[in-house]
DNA sequence: CTCCAAATTGTAATCGATTACAAGGGCGAC
DNA sequence: GTCGCCCTTGTAATCGATTACAATTTGGAG
C-alpha cells in the first residue's frame, strides 16, 4: 500500500533516456545540443528514446551547470501602462530568437518589491537586466549594478558609465511640439508638466520652451503647469494640471503635455469647464499610446517608437552578453514623430468678435 | 599576466562563506534557513561572513536540490490589456508573501510562443500555472496539463476536472445589464457581441437576452450585433459592431457591450454618425477598465473584481501547492458590480416631438 | 599490413546548494 | 563514574544536466 511504484509519474531524466537508447548520458546530451558531433543513427536512436520518455531537460540542472539562465529581468514602473507593454513586446521579439526569456519585475505590484528584484539579480536567476524605470533599483545598501550583470536602460536615460541608454529623442520632441504650436499661430503656450526634476520631463520642457522662444513667443507667455507630484505621468496628474491651467489669468490657447495620459486628464477637465478642444484650446500629448485613438477628438501627439525602443535595447543587451558591444551602443536616441490629428487647430485671433460679426 | 587573482569578481559561494566563518557549508545553510537549529553565536558568525562576502544563495543550485523553483507561470492573451494587468497585480500580491515569483507568458508577443510556454512547464522551470486565456495552451502534441503541475484558470472558465476556475459571474452580469436597461424604459435592445462561441460571450449574451425577455421585451427587439471576428473583445471589434448597429432598420435605443473596449469602439462610431450618448442611445460596457473613466461621457459598465480574481486564484493555487485544497475551490464565481454612470439614461418616448412642443 | 588522424562514444568531474546521517560534546540522573 | 539524551556541527550524498578528457573505432594513406 505504501508502494509508490507506478503512481508517481516522475519526470524522465537524461539517465532514463540514455538507458532506453542504450547509450551514455553524455551522448544524449550531445545528440540534443550538437547533433553533428554524433553519428546520425545514434541521434535517431536518442530522439526516439526522448520521444518515448517524454523527456525535456531540467532547466535548473542546466542553469547550474552552464551558469546561464537564459533569462532577462525587465524592471517596469507599472505593467498597466500601455507605453511599457509595447516596449516589452519589442524586447521580447528581439530576445526570443536568441533563446532568452523575460522575467518582468513590476515595481507597482508590491512595495517591498525592490528587494525581490535585487535578490533575483544577486541569486543569478537572470543573466542580464533591462530597466524601464529611469533609475537603478536597490535595497539594503546594494544596488542592481553591483550584481555585475549587463544592464541597459530604456525610455529614460540613466547616464551611468556602464549602462547604455536607448530612448526616444525627448529634446527633439519638445522642440518640435513648440515649433508646431507656434506655427499654428498660438502666441500663449502652456506645458503640463511631468514629475519635476525627472530627466524626461526636463528634456521635454526645456526644449519646448526654447523652441517657443525661438519662434518669437515672449518668455512670460510660456507657462509651466505642474500636475500632481506623486502621480508621475498619469491621468490624475493631468486632471490636476487641468485645474491649474483653467486658473491661469490670461489663459494660453495651446497646451503641450508631458504624456498622453496627462493630456487626457487635462482635456477632460477643460472640456468639463466648457472649453472646446481644439476650438478654444489645442492639446498635444506625448507617447502615442493606443488609447488616444479612442478619444474624440483624436489626440495630436508625439509618437515614441515604443516597440523599436524595446527591440533596439534588447539588441544592445545581446551584444553585451556575447561581448561584441561597441561604443556606439552607449547612447541611442530614436526619432519621435509628430502626429497632427484632431486636438490641434490653427489659432484664429479674436474668434468671438468674428462670431458676433456674423450674428450682427 | 594570465593570473586571474583579484580581477574576476567571482560571486561568493556557500563554501567561501563557510571558510570565512570557520564552519561547514551545512552550518551556513542551516544558519540561513533555520537559525533556531544553530547556536546563536554561530549564526552571528555566519551572518557576518555572509555580509563580508556579499553572499546570496545561487537559485539554480537551490532549485535543483529542492526540486522547487518558487515560480508560477501566468499565461495572458495580451499584456497590453488593462484587464489582465490588474488581475496580474492581484496574483502577485497573493503569491509574493508565500515566496513565489511570477513569470508572465505573453501570448501576443510572438506567434511561436505557445511552445515556449510548454517548454517552461516541462522543463520544470515553474512550480505551477495560472491561465488567463480561457484555454489550455499546447504544442507538438503536448499540452500544459500533461506537465503535471497544479493549474488554475482565471477570468474564463475552462471546465477541466483538474483545473479550478475563478472568474466573475458573467451570467449575473448579463442578467443585471438586461434588467437595468429595461428598467430605464428602453424597449429595443442590442448586444454588441464578443468572440462568438466563447464561454464568456455566451454567458453574457444568453443571460442578457433572458433578462430582457423576462422584462417583457419582445424577442425580435433584442438584437445581437456581431463585431470583428478576429479582433476578440477589442476596440476595433467594437467599431465594426458600431457600423452594424447603425445599419439596423428600427434601431435599438440601448446597447449592452461584451467588453469596455467594444463599448468604446461602438461609441466612437455612433457618435461620429451624429447620435448622442446617452441622448439617442444608452451604452453599457463590461469589465470596468480604467480607461472608461477617461471617456466623456464616463461609461456605465459592469465592473469585474479584477484584482480580487487574481488574489483568489492565487490563493487557490497556493492551496493546491501545499495540498490543502478543498472541493470548494473548484469553481469560484465573484460578483460583478453595476456602475451606472453617464453613458446611460432613461428612455423618453418620442423625444423629438417633445422638443418641437417646446419650440412651438 | 601498419600507422595516424579523425570520428564517435564513454567515464567521471563539476556546477552550488540542501539535508540525511553520523559524530562529538555537555550535562543531568542514577 | 557511567549512561543516555539533547544540542550542535560536520561529512558526504544528492539533485540533473554539461563537458573535459580518455578510450575506442573507423578509414585512408603509405
Amino acid at each position: 500500500m505504501s508502494d509508490k511504484t507506478g503512481q508517481g509519474a516522475r519526470t524522465a531524466t537524461i539517465a532514463d533516456v540514455a538507458a532506453r537508447a542504450g547509450v551514455s548520458t553524455a551522448t544524449v546530451s550531445r545528440a540534443l545540443a550538437k547533433p553533428d558531433s554524433v553519428r546520425a543513427e545514434t541521434v535517431a536512436l536518442v530522439m526516439e528514446a526522448v520521444r518515448a520518455c517524454g523527456y525535456t531537460p531540467n532547466s535548473s540542472a542546466r542553469m547550474l551547470r552552464t551558469q546561464r539562465t537564459q533569462m532577462v529581468l525587465v524592471v517596469v514602473p507599472s505593467i498597466a501602462n500601455q507605453m511599457y507593454s509595447h516596449v516589452l513586446r519589442g524586447v521580447d521579439t528581439a530576445l526570443a530568437p536568441a533563446g532568452y526569456g523575460v522575467i518582468i519585475g513590476n515595481l507597482d505590484s508590491a512595495p517591498g518589491n525592490q528587494s525581490r528584484l535585487v535578490e533575483l539579480a544577486f541569486a543569478r536567476q537572470v543573466d542580464a537586466i533591462i530597466l524601464l524605470c529611469g533609475y537603478i533599483p536597490g535595497s539594503h545598501g546594494r544596488t542592481l549594478v553591483e550584481a555585475g550583470l549587463p544592464i541597459v536602460s530604456l525610455c529614460a536615460p540613466i547616464g551611468h558609465p556602464s549602462i547604455p541608454d536607448v530612448c526616444a529623442d525627448d529634446e527633439a520632441g519638445g522642440r518640435e511640439a513648440g515649433r508646431f504650436l507656434a506655427s499654428l499661430g498660438h502666441r500663449r503656450l502652456a506645458y503640463a508638466a511631468g514629475p519635476k526634476g525627472s530627466v524626461v520631463d526636463t528634456a521635454r520642457w526645456t526644449q519646448f520652451r526654447a523652441a517657443a522662444l525661438a519662434a518669437g513667443i515672449a518668455d512670460h507667455d510660456i507657462v509651466r503647469v505642474e500636475g500632481d507630484a506623486g502621480a508621475r505621468f498619469s491621468f490624475v496628474s493631468g486632471m490636476a494640471a487641468g485645474e491649474r491651467f483653467l486658473a491661469i489669468p490670461d489663459r494660453p490657447t495651446a497646451v503641450f503635455c508631458a504624456s498622453d495620459e496627462i493630456a487626457m486628464g487635462l482635456m477632460k477637465v477643460v472640456r468639463r469647464a466648457g472649453l472646446r478642444v481644439p476650438g478654444d484650446v489645442s492639446v498635444v500629448g506625448f507617447d502615442g499610446i493606443d488609447q488616444v485613438d479612442y478619444l474624440d477628438p483624436v489626440l495630436s501627439t508625439m509618437r515614441q517608437p515604443r516597440q523599436e525602443i524595446g527591440r533596439r535595447g534588447a539588441e544592445v543587451l545581446l551584444r553585451m552578453l556575447d561581448g561584441t558591444s561597441t561604443p556606439d551602443d552607449h547612447a541611442i536616441r530614436l526619432p519621435v514623430e509628430l502626429l497632427s490629428r484632431e486636438s490641434t487647430a490653427p489659432w484664429r485671433p479674436a474668434p468671438r468678435a468674428r462670431l458676433k460679426d456674423v450674428r450682427g
